[in-house]
DNA sequence: GTTTAATTGAACGATAGCGTTCAGTAACAT
DNA sequence: ATGTTACTGAACGCTATCGTTCAATTAAAC
């Protein structure tokens, strides 16, 4: 059986992968799909425009490849939901805190503007960041509301409208403020002391009255 | 004084102005800033391409005017705040209804996305958004809330904050999911179980406990 | 009817990007 | 060293758009 090794060749350069989509990533980021150019992206990786046309046939190939690779990243920067056996306030607070850090952090703001404006003609990747990003962390949130319900820190409800009053008590009005400013003092934005006053709003609704 | 009143001349086809922001309206919001062709407008809105020069001086300045009379009627068609003697819970749901309708437009989604995406290259714009829409809803929430808490049906606290947590707790994830799915399904998904869901675990933390 | 301004259609130069081709070079496996 | 493949740079045809110019036409005000 051929385990697919040829005979004689010159191996792919890993590193011009990279830097392509890594371009591609800003290219696309600062101009949009359609004014991106492919000989900019080309330039700033210092590669010829050749090789990324072998790599990924086309701008459109290359770039759902980026917005592949970027769901991959984000995969991995998800909020933090490590159980530590702590109090529920400071569970939720803790949550909170990495949320909203992940949520204003210049680079998924942009992300999500650019994927808001391409789901139009791209609708597929719509979807594919919607599930690599915003319902891969409310499973989660709910995961772990379903848990406290049992556990019965929590009062008995619908865990998934709870992550949602969660999640959304917690964001009120920033991520919209966010997308429409200068995304690199989003972050700076976040007041510990509203985080605190969200959860524990949160708790007045759906904390067990003992 | 001259009143500005010319003694000879042709009147400005107003009919032609509007139908020219209108489908550069559509043009933006279809192909975004930079893909967007003025011929076409010009061809859709039956004008030539020079009338459209003539009245905006460039492509820049068409998009900015298309903006602000896209703000305009968009501040024409904020939520329903209007104050009818009725209780609390109604009033808010009542809120909550319209808010959610406005937020789930197609329109408003699609104005939405191509703000954000935008906003990089006209940062100036997104304050412009800002200010016509979240802003002046977020302020006039806010005024609603204080009311209450003076007429003593809500707690005492921060009216912005609790502006805040009533926004963050109706929307929930239905804000992101519109974003990044087909714009003209979205209304549907408003469950008007859920705005009262929503309502009410706003009500068990802040409505006075009497 | 005369004047004034709005509007038109067609053409133009300039720019820019895509996607492809080709001949040549570089890097690696054997 | 030799063969195979990755990669390069330059050029090409093609298409699209912008923003401008010009002479000609139209519509209202006087």
């Amino acid at each position: 059986m051929d385990t697919g090794k040829r005979l004689a060749h010159r191996p792919v350069d890993q590193a011009k992968q990279d830097a392509i989509l890594s371009c591609a990533r800003a290219e696309f980021f600062e101009h949009g799909y359609a004014a991106a150019s492919i000989e900019r992206i080309a330039a700033n990786a210092n590669v010829s425009k050749v090789t990324i046309y072998n790599h990924f046939q086309s701008k459109e190939n290359l770039f759902s490849a980026m917005v592949g690779s970027e769901c991959r990243v984000m995969r991995g920067q998800l909020p933090d939901m490590s159980k530590a056996e702590t109090s529920l306030r400071e569970e939720l607070l803790h949550f909170a805190q990495s949320m909203m850090e992940f949520l204003s952090s210049p680079d998924i703001i942009r992300f999500d503007r650019r994927m808001a404006a391409e789901v139009e003609r791209h609708p597929e990747m719509g979807e594919l960041f919607l599930n690599a990003g915003p319902r891969r962390m409310k499973s989660m949130l709910t995961e772990m509301i379903a848990d406290e319900m049992e556990r019965g820190r929590l009062a008995n409800a619908d865990p998934q409208e709870a992550a949602a009053h969660l999640y959304g008590i917690i964001k009120g009005f920033a991520d919209v403020e966010w997308r429409f400013s200068d995304p690199d003092t989003a972050a700076a934005s976040v007041k510990p002391a509203a985080l605190a006053a969200a959860v524990d709003r949160f708790l007045l609704s759906y904390q067990t009255s003992k």
